[in-house]
DNA sequence: AAGATAATTAGACATTTGTCTAATTATTTA
DNA sequence: TAAATAATTAGACAAATGTCTAATTATCTT
C-alpha cells in the first residue's frame, strides 16, 4: 500500500494515469504532454511502475505504458472499510 | 485532492484513521497508541484536519478527534473514473 | 492563585522527493 | 558501420516531510 499511496501523491503522476485511461502511450508521447524533461517523466513512470499502476511493454526502441487499475481494488477495499459503520 | 493524497501518504496517519473508525479519541489517547512523541502525532492530526479527514472538537482541555469519511467520496469518484472503460 | 495536565507551536535536523543536466544503453536507419 | 532516435540511469540540488526537544497556550484542580 505504501508504494501505491506514494505513487498517487503527485499531480503529474495522477495526470499520467488519467492520460493512460484513454489508450497506451510511449514514454516520449507522455513526456510531450508535460512541460517537464523526459528524465523527470521517466522517473514518474518508474514510481508508477513500482506501484504496479502501470505496466511497460517494450516494442523496439519504444516503450509503451498501459494503465493497470486492478491494483486500485486494494485501495477501494481500504476506503470502504474505513467508511463502514 | 492534493491535501487528501498527501494526508493519506503516511502509515501513521492511515493508522490514526483506522483507530478513529472505532470511536472518537482525544489527541493524547491517540498518541498513546504510537511509539512517537505527542508533538509528532499533533502534527499528523493537523495534516489530517487540513485534508478534512478528521474534525476536532474541543471539550475543556481535551480535543476529541473524529473521522470524516465523506471527503473520501471525492477520491472514490476519481478512482472509479480511472477504472471506467 | 499556583501547580498540574492536555495539547499545540516553534525551531532544528536528517531523510525523502521532484526536478534538472549530462551520460549511457538500446534500437533503428541511411 | 555511423549517425539518429527513444528512453533510462547517474548525480546534483533545492524543497518538502517526518521526527524530535523545548517552549507556549489553555484548562482544570487544589
Amino acid at each position: 500500500m505504501n508504494n501505491l499511496f506514494r505513487a498517487l501523491n503527485d499531480p503529474t503522476r495522477r495526470k499520467i494515469l488519467e492520460i493512460l485511461r484513454e489508450k497506451d502511450f510511449t514514454a516520449g508521447e507522455i513526456a510531450d504532454k508535460f512541460e517537464m524533461t523526459k528524465p523527470s517523466i521517466s522517473h514518474h513512470l518508474d514510481l508508477l511502475k513500482q506501484a504496479k499502476l502501470v505496466t511497460a511493454d517494450k516494442q523496439g526502441q519504444f516503450i509503451y505504458y498501459s494503465l493497470n487499475t486492478t491494483i486500485l481494488d486494494e485501495l477501494l477495499t481500504w476506503i470502504f472499510t474505513l467508511k463502514q459503520p
